[in-house]
DNA sequence: CTATAGCCTAC
RNA sequence: CUUGUAGGCUAUAG
């Protein structure tokens, strides 16, 4: 409710506004290095610096995010920003500032089950983000080598890999711990600890408390957050980071071989009966130390053949390991390329195949670490088809038909022949004479990306 | 290197 | 009254 008291302060300073474009003056104050006593203390300043107030509005208004429970958009960041500037900061240095409660929304997950998000205010976002990334620096680079989520430079594919070179050196047993709605389970207190010990700037920690307790307005009622982080903060991914480091150093400490994605943690072992024992000792610690829900149905000790990790599943040939997703997945293209196909839908064939690219090359760019020629091969020749259709379709009047297979080199006889055809479109789709006429070759100038030349391409580089 | 747009993954 | 954050990839413009 309290916001960052607006109004009434003019708007003056124009010099002093934070403006991504012009020259960017170097930040006068305490510049890195000082690392002493005056540099831990003065955290705080590098927050509300000017080149990082900058940075950090960039990313906010970059994301294009929607408005939180103030109705404030990221279009109206930069005017309030120019007004508030000097009061804001001064809210953040002396303690004053009061974050505002989180937006409550619910968004659908594949499996059907729902995610509750909390979006804070767009001012809020800002300054998280502000906080991001100077704490960043201090965190990342003692983070576990293991840690693949939510780092920079660290992709989904860098854990596979990852996973499957512990598997091809032997550990062919992983256990696959599973964290019960791990966010928003996240002790305050025990977060907090975490941070102490590598922040010492009291205020910046009274800053980031606030946010974990800032509440959440659900139907209009404010409710208050007394555990776990708000998944849609800046901050929510590195804090999940910061506590989830305790279970890193434990397995390092250990001197297990895992790999951890966010709350997804893999830890590979030799033989069924060490995972049994790692088991149950991790679960343990996640429970009595770390205070974290372990599902005890979905934790489980089994083959990297047969559980899933980011989407894939290990498997092994003659000619070495690979990754193999899962049936559902695939599903899931289907889907989305038949709605993109779908007969009735709008747009010009260059826009619909303008759309497809964008799934296909998307979904290659991350499936293709898999081998699946033959898959792609069948959906290839299927998308063809459905394109074939929606065209045929398009053409609908027998005029229309008949001069576009003459256009494209059909036989005077024939093309009347398909022109007064009855068969349904699908039918035709898969006919000779389109195919021979609206060859591949066409779709393809057309633009349409060839999957199989795109997946080898990918492929290729594993 | 900066920016825009889209897709994918994870939460 | 309806979609947040982080990372990755692709295309485009400087």
């Amino acid at each position: 409710m309290r916001q960052p008291q607006t109004t009434s302060k003019d708007d003056y300073l124009s010099k002093n506004r934070v403006e991504p474009e012009g020259t960017i003056e170097v930040c006068s104050m305490t510049h890195g290095e000082t690392e002493g006593r005056d540099g831990v203390q003065n955290l705080l300043n590098k927050v509300t610096g000017r080149q990082n107030l900058n940075q950090a509005y960039k990313k906010v208004k970059a994301n294009r995010g929607s408005a939180g429970i103030d109705g404030m958009t990221v279009d109206e960041l930069l005017p309030f920003l120019m007004r508030n500037r000097d009061k804001l900061i001064q809210q953040i240095r002396d303690g004053s500032y009061e974050p505002q409660p989180v937006k409550r929304v619910e968004i659908p997950k594949p499996d059907g089950s729902k995610r509750k998000l909390g979006i804070p205010s767009v001012c809020d976002r800002f300054i998280q983000q502000a906080i991001l990334q100077v704490i960043e620096r201090i965190f990342d680079p003692t983070f576990s080598d293991n840690s693949f989520g939510f780092r920079s430079k660290r992709s989904a594919h860098d854990a596979l890999k990852r996973a499957k070179t512990y598997y091809e050196e032997g550990y062919r047993y992983v256990v696959d711990l599973d964290l019960k709605s791990y966010f928003d389970t996240v002790n305050h207190d025990k977060l907090m600890y975490c941070v102490e010990k590598r922040i010492k700037d009291k205020r910046v920690l009274r800053l980031i408390r606030k946010f974990l307790r800032s509440g959440v307005v659900n139907h209009g009622k404010v409710n208050p957050t007394e555990e776990g982080v708000p998944q849609g903060g800046p901050l929510s991914p590195i804090l999940g980071n910061i506590y989830l480091d305790q279970l890193d150093k434990e397995l390092e400490r250990r001197g297990h071989q895992f790999v951890r994605y966010a709350d997804d943690s893999n830890i590979y072992v030799k033989s069924r009966k060490a995972g049994e024992r790692v088991m149950r000792s991790i679960t343990t610690f996640l429970e009595k130390k770390l205070k974290l829900t372990v599902n005890h149905e979905k934790t489980q000790v089994g083959s990297p053949t047969k559980l899933k990790f980011l989407g894939f599943c290990l498997y092994t040939t003659k000619q070495g390991t690979g990754f193999r997703l899962h049936v559902k997945l695939k599903k899931r293209l289907e889907r989305k390329l038949k709605q993109l196909t779908k007969r009735s839908r709008s747009g010009n064939i260059r826009e619909i195949i303008k759309e497809i690219n964008e799934v296909t090359i998307g979904w290659i760019n991350y499936y293709g670490i898999s081998y699946m020629k033959n898959y792609i091969r069948h959906i290839d020749q299927w998308l063809r088809r459905r394109i074939r259709q929606i065209i045929w379709k398009r053409w609908k009047k027998v005029k229309t038909r008949y001069k576009s297979l003459m256009k494209l080199n059909v036989p005077k006889p024939k093309a009347w022949e398909w022109a007064n055809t009855r068969k349904g479109y699908w039918r035709i789709a898969c006919s000779h004479i389109l195919h021979r006429s609206i060859t591949n070759k066409i779709l393809e100038q057309v633009g349409l990306k060839n999957l199989t030349h795109l997946f080898e391409h990918v492929h290729s580089s594993y």
